[in-house]
RNA sequence: GCACCCGUAGCUCAGCUGGAUAGAGCGCUGCCCUCCGAAGGCAGAGGCCAGAGGUUCGAAUCCUCUCGGGUGCGCCA
């Protein structure tokens, strides 16, 4: 139940109904015609531009039309008042039952309330982390996950089929680094004295990885050359760090569809096939690109390379695809692996990257565009940096010296709800300040908490109630006489209870999982607004000595509010929780 | 030099395919509470939405330019 879409149904037929009676002329453009919450509640429940879209093309005065489209209102049970305001605005006043029916149907829906089929099953895949395969996930890749989660999860509650998926860099010169390392702690393992040099990675965690390469080869590899061991341990090690990968998602919450190989693109000719596809229509050649402008690279020379003509697809330079020793460059695969899921049939596809990727952004929507003959929408989600701070202290971390903060140092500090929570509580494209202690502050500056909270309260009125021998099960709830449910604070909540399938379109469409955690900020507001002012007037209270009838429609909206957490928190990764401790 | 993101209250940030008098938290000021319906409550001050043009009945939102911050810019992924 949309209440939003109901009304704005209520508001087309109406017009249809002027169009019938000539009031309005006929074939008009309804699209702009929209039903929202006004900013201010003085003004009503909801309010329709429709009168100031169509005075235009019908070629009458808004408040004309905003009167007659008042009065074909008015008819329905569900309009109280309609009021024209301001330039022709039309405001509605709802009737109290409407409330009422949004709180039953959240209840009756329970963890359905808000689902849509806007999505219409159509096959989205969202790409997230695909961080290198040399090391355990960092705080970075942490923020991504969550978002990539979020928006997939938010996604498949709009009715897209979703499909989590993370590519695997393993084809690059980076897993070369990775073996070249892992050899020298296998060295080590042997009792060697080994120097990490640059271009070597030095974290500890390869330690592990050495040692078990040893109990497998024993000494097979010791004072041998590189051609005898690099492709094997390259694999190996690989594939250990992959596994950890997984396991620091899984801490997380994260479980991922399809993990994609970079490698199973090389010697296939799945490279080869995706720059052919390009290459029929016209958008490969060979060239010389011009140098940058200002910032000119001290060693640029011209040279001629195998370029993309990405500049047709929106692009702002043409791409190299074939380095000059006629090796692929990084992009030919990503274009391969992007040609791939067109061709598994993905209706649209999401990529979500850290920040300093923004570069490539034109170039793969480009890529699509080109390979899909603009058929498959292709999103670029952003993430931007998390700074770290402790006790408001900034948190310094070195990625050469190997210390950097890992998604395990932050989940087994906070636990993997507050991580998530609070990954969210920024929009994807804006930096995020993550403190290690104010994210575990028990007040109400920490939204985590806030949120938490209010469940948890609503939760504990259940149990009291149930105690006091009030039946409190939903079924019972449903059935509660609402028509009492008139205070402004209770009818603030149920409006916002009625905000929720809106809420989840708009996050939807616009790709945003944060609002869901910003809307929930401002529900659980509400609802310890409402229970503040129980403190003082006693009839507010949700539990209502003695009156078993009362307290059932009281608790009824209670009820409602924590379905809408509880599943907006499960769309968040979130588990609620039943009690604070 | 070019591209992308950002610029909203003292601070950190929301702001719906363009909608009415631009919101929240912190901080600040004042009042209230000391009740386990605990982990505070209520109210108030505080804004040229970086700046200038443009489109529109209407712009924080869309377009152009300027300023300021971040990120990136062939043979690294």
């Amino acid at each position: 139940m949309n209440i939003y879409a109901d009304i704005r149904a209520l508001v087309v037929d109406a017009l249809n109904g002027l169009v019938a009676d000539g009031t309005l002329p006929e074939g008009l453009d309804y699209a702009n015609v929209s039903v929202e919450p006004p900013r201010d509640a003085a003004h009503g429940d909801m309010a329709t531009n429709a009168a100031m879209v169509l005075a235009k093309p019908a070629k009458k005065k808004p408040r004309d039309i905003a009167e007659a489209l008042a009065a074909k209102l008015g008819e329905d049970a569900r309009v109280d008042t309609a009021d024209v305001a301001g330039p022709g605005f039309l405001n509605l006043r709802l009737a109290p039952a409407v409330w009422a029916d949004v709180v039953k149907a959240a209840l009756e829906q329970g963890a359905s309330f808000g689902k849509s089929d806007m999505g219409q099953g159509k096959r989205i895949n969202v790409e997230f982390v695909s961080a290198n395969p040399t090391g355990p996930l960092h705080v970075g890749h942490t923020r991504g996950a969550v978002f990539g989660d979020a928006l997939a999860a938010l996604l498949d509650f709009a009715g897209y089929d979703v499909t989590r998926e993370y590519y695997i860099n393993d084809g690059g010169a980076q897993v070369d680094v990775l073996a070249r390392s892992v050899y020298l702690r296998y060295l080590e393992a042997h009792g060697q004295e080994v120097a990490f040099e640059d271009g070597t990675y030095p974290g500890d965690y390869l330690i592990a990885v050495g040692e078990a390469l040893k109990e497998k080869v024993g000494d097979a590899y010791v004072g041998q050359p590189e051609s005898v061991w690099l492709e094997e341990i390259r694999d190996y090690a690989t594939d250990k760090m992959m596994g950890l990968i997984r396991e620091d998602l899984a801490a997380l919450g994260v479980t991922m569809d399809e993990f994609y190989s970079e490698k199973s693109l090389y010697g296939t000719g799945r490279i080869e096939a995706a720059l052919a596809a390009l290459e029929s229509k016209g958008l490969i050649y060979e060239g010389v690109l011009e140098p940058p402008k200002g910032k000119k690279p001290e060693d640029w020379e011209p040279r001629e390379q195998t370029l993309f003509k990405s500049t047709e697809h929106g692009d702002d330079v043409d791409r190299p695809v074939k380095k000059s020793d006629g090796a692929w460059t990084y992009f030919a695969p990503d274009i391969a692996y992007h040609y791939d899921k067109v061709e598994r049939g993905f209706d649209a596809l999401i990529d979500v990257f850290g920040a300093d990727h923004g570069g490539y952004v034109k170039r793969m929507k480009a890529a699509v565009s080109a390979l899909s003959d603009g058929r498959v929408p292709l999103d670029i989600k952003l993430t931007q940096l998390v700074k770290l701070y402790k006790n408001g202290e900034p948190f310094k971390m070195s990625k050469r010296a190997g210390t950097f903060v890992t998604l395990r140092d932050v989940v087994d500090q906070v636990g993997p709800d507050v991580t998530r929570f609070v990954m969210l509580t920024r929009k994807n494209d804006a930096p995020l300040d993550f403190d290690f202690d104010k994210v575990l502050e028990q007040s109400k500056d920490n939204p985590v908490f806030y949120v938490q909270y209010a469940h948890a309260r609503v939760k504990s009125v259940l149990r009291k109630a149930d105690e006091a021998g009030i039946a409190v099960d939903d079924a019972t709830l449903m059935a509660a006489d609402l028509s009492d449910m008139l205070h402004p604070s209770e009818l603030a909540v149920a409006a916002k209870i009625a905000e929720w399938p809106r809420l989840l379109e708009i996050a939807a469409r616009t790709n945003e999982p944060h609002r869901v955690a910003f809307y929930l900020y401002d529900l659980a507001g509400l609802l310890h607004a409402l229970w503040n002012k129980g403190n003082e007037e006693t009839g507010l209270r949700f539990l209502q000595e003695g009156d078993p009838a009362t307290s059932q429609a009281k608790i009824a909206l209670a009820r409602a509010v924590t379905v809408v957490i509880s599943t907006g928190l499960g769309i968040l990764g979130v588990t609620p929780v039943e009690e604070m401790r």
